[in-house]
DNA sequence: AAACTAATAAACAGAT
DNA sequence: AATCTGTTTATTAGTT
């Protein structure tokens, strides 16, 4: 994540605007999108700076009305904040204003908003283009008289030949192009930096994009109907105005075409009225045209390929719309009620057609969508790393924290999800994002980590008495569809009582019973922690079964095997977690992840992975999820369980593999007494299963999320 | 501090 | 006889 630093910031403020030298090149190739400015102007501003300084009035603008919508959220008496359709902790914001990026603004403002942000700074870069491109008029035609009465006394001293005329002709010309090339360069700028990604897709990137695909008062028209602002004569003054300031000098008449000349779409001449109709055409075919260019690009794959584009107003769904639920209208910015679906349609149609307004809609949400891809890859990317890093940790030495958790291991588990700080392992990025609530609380893999790092030492001095308690653990089923791979290879106790790791196992098998030697099989093949020690454990797990009454052993015609009794389980467990539900709609808002306590950010963050784990098994998750929650922890996690006991566990665990547990049977047993720790380094490093897994993720967690 | 829960250890019995 | 399975008791440790 990019961090706004303070020279940039300065940069911003008018009075800096003389500040010509600090405006010089620094072309970027792919690091960020400050600089690419190009010294072609004479030492004077380029219109890339002036880019470059509109965005960054857009940002600070946007900070502001960050600010005030953070303070109104913050407010006692605003507990019932609406959600935004991206839910982003406004904690986030708020803990150091500028240091918000423009994808962070991106995140937490809702399309409504970010419109208005639109609209504002549209104005303002009206405006300054207007200023920009008067002074650069003006200078011209200064020059062009100076050298025009140079010129003039060339003649009179030389008298007056064919080839000063001529020089004069192509000095007049060499002017224009100028122009013209700034303007070009202007263009491109804007669409490199789109192309690459690089843009903060923020409320000024957004208007810049589209002005790069319309004629001013294109623009003006489109902007002002989407923020609602009858289309009124007083656009068509301004967009008159900055043509009128174009035209005004005779050198730069040629301006207007030269910028409509190299954009493809924009075949109007300017000023000219347009009919609606080819109106409509060039937009929708200027929409076609962007969602083309964007699915070419490779580092935003997910977009173009995605569930649902963004003109998803085309294909109506006969029994749900993606634009619809809840009984409203979920077009952003619309939240027309409609009944039912015919009415929903209807409205769609009248409402959302393909028009100026709808189309600037859409590529606002195209710029929103793209926004959360980059957000979404970057977030992955971290995970990856802090996967890595974290498997790589058991073969580590760690002197440093050892007695630490020696001490407690319990207690360092509740230190470490409330902060993680000290002698752990930071994620990466920390300098990036020094506040990442996010981070804390929904990782399933945090509390892996700290299970490994108490564990590991649990092998240097002996058998610790672990308590797992079931706080922590109960949504064992998600824990486990998330980190499968990693207990199978990573030598970490797993956190969950055996009680219910039994109980997984048997639930999880096909006819819902096992017979010991299965159990313990199931034991070793899901996680490396059960392939040594195997007396322990394994009279551990005998314990647990005649203990727990919940266990039911069930003689068979081979022998015996044990069940589970559902209703003693959950007897057993009395729920530890009972939110309230305000208290848990605000965690999943995500405004409380920050002070909440640790168990129950890890609980929720379990609960709602594990819905978003199982989506074949949950189907309808939107509207569950939220009632799911409010039932309680415990809940959830049975629930899922049960279901989950199906299907397999993980995906990259096939029910076929299942059905064959005989050929996993005497694997472990043989080898198990200290199995080899080298082959599970290795299985370490090599099998990553992250990939899969945040797949399934970065599918379902937006349009959760969003909704 | 007490009650509770879970992990661990171990003794023991019956079955294979 | 050895091992597996199952039960039970005791101890320890962590949590509430």
């Amino acid at each position: 994540m990019m961090v706004e630093s303070a020279s940039e910031t300065i940069r911003t403020t008018p009075s800096n605007q003389n500040g010509v030298s600090s405006l010089s090149s620094q072309s970027d190739g792919g690091g960020g999108r400050e600089g690419g400015s190009n010294g072609d102007t004479n030492g004077e501003i380029s219109p890339v700076d002036l880019l470059h300084l509109q965005q960054q009035q857009a940002l600070q603008a946007a900070r502001q009305f960050l600010l005030q919508q953070a303070s109104g959220l913050n407010s006692p008496g605003s507990n019932e904040v609406k959600q935004s359709p991206v839910q982003v902790p406004v904690s986030m914001a708020m803990m150091s204003p500028q240091m918000i990026t423009p994808q962070q603004m991106q995140q937490i403002l809702s399309p409504p908003q970010l419109q208005a942000l639109l609209q504002q700074q549209q104005a303002l870069m009206l405006q300054q283009l207007q200023e920009y491109y008067k002074k650069q008029q003006e200078q011209l035609h200064l020059q062009l008289l100076t050298q025009q009465q140079q010129q003039q006394q060339q003649q009179q001293q030389q008298q007056a030949g064919k080839q000063a005329a001529k020089e004069l002709g192509s000095k007049q010309l060499a002017f224009q192009q100028q122009l013209i090339q700034m303007q070009q360069l202007q263009q491109q700028h804007i669409l490199n930096l789109q192309r690459q990604g690089l843009v903060p897709l923020q409320p000024t990137a957004a208007m810049q994009s589209l002005q790069q695909a319309m004629c001013p008062s294109d623009l003006q028209q489109l902007w002002k109907e989407v923020s609602g602002v009858p289309n009124s004569e007083e656009a068509l003054k301004q967009a008159e105005g900055l043509d009128l300031s174009t035209n005004s000098s005779n050198s730069t008449s040629a301006f207007p075409k030269a910028a409509s000349a190299h954009i493809p779409l924009h075949s109007m001449p300017n000023g000219q009225s347009h009919t609606p109709k080819r109106d409509r055409a060039r937009l929708f075919e200027w929409i076609s045209s962007f969602t083309k260019a964007d699915s070419g690009d490779d580092h935003v794959p997910l977009y173009s390929k995605g569930t649902q584009p963004p003109s998803s107003h085309h294909e109506e769904h006969v029994s749900s719309h993606p634009l619809y639920g809840h009984g409203e209208c979920k077009w952003p910015g619309c939240e027309a009620l409609c009944e039912d679906m015919g009415q929903f349609i209807k409205h769609l149609n009248n409402e959302h057609a393909l028009d100026d307004r709808s189309t600037a809609q859409c590529r606002v949400q195209m710029q929103v969508v793209q926004q959360l891809e980059i957000q979404l890859a970057k977030e992955s990317e971290r995970l990856q790393a802090m996967m890595t890093h974290l498997h790589m940790r058991p073969s580590e030495p760690k002197p440093f924290n050892q007695p630490l958790n020696l001490a407690s291991s319990g207690s360092l588990l509740k230190r470490d999800s409330e902060a993680y700080p000290e002698g752990l392992p930071h994620p990466p990025t920390s300098a990036a994002t020094p506040i990442t609530p996010l981070r804390q609380g929904p990782s399933v893999i945090s509390s892996s980590s700290l299970h490994t790092h108490s564990h590991s030492h649990t092998h240097a001095v002996g058998p610790i008495r672990r308590r797992n308690s079931d706080k922590y653990c109960t949504p064992i089923a998600s824990e486990l569809a998330q980190n499968c791979e990693f207990y199978k290879n990573a030598d970490v106790r797993p956190p969950f009582t055996y009680a219910s790791l039994i109980r997984h196992a048997i639930l999880e098998s096909p006819d819902r019973q096992l017979t010991l030697n299965e159990i313990y099989n199931w034991f070793t093949r899901k996680f490396a922690y059960f392939r040594r020690n195997t007396a322990t454990w394994k009279n551990a797990v005998r314990h647990n079964l005649s203990l727990h009454k919940c266990f039911v052993r069930v003689e068979n015609v081979k022998g015996a095997v044990w069940t589970v009794d559902e209703v003693e389980y959950q007897k057993r467990r009395p729920p530890k977690m009972t939110g309230s539900p305000t208290l848990v709609k605000n965690m999943i808002s995500g405004l409380g992840f920050g002070s909440l306590n640790a168990s129950y950010q890890a609980a929720l963050a379990e609960s709602s992975l594990s819905l978003l784990n199982s989506p074949p098994l949950v189907t309808p998750p939107s509207a569950a999820s939220l009632n799911m929650l409010h039932v309680g922890h415990d809940d959830v996690s049975s629930t899922v369980e049960q279901v989950n006991s199906n299907g397999s566990c993980s995906p990259t665990l096939s029910p076929q593999q299942y059905s064959h547990p005989v050929h996993v049977k005497e694997e472990p047993t043989e080898l198990e007494e200290d199995s080899r720790p080298v082959s599970l380094l290795a299985g370490i490093t090599h099998s990553l299963p992250l990939p899969s897994d945040e797949r399934d993720l970065e599918e379902d967690l937006p349009t959760e999320e969003l909704e």
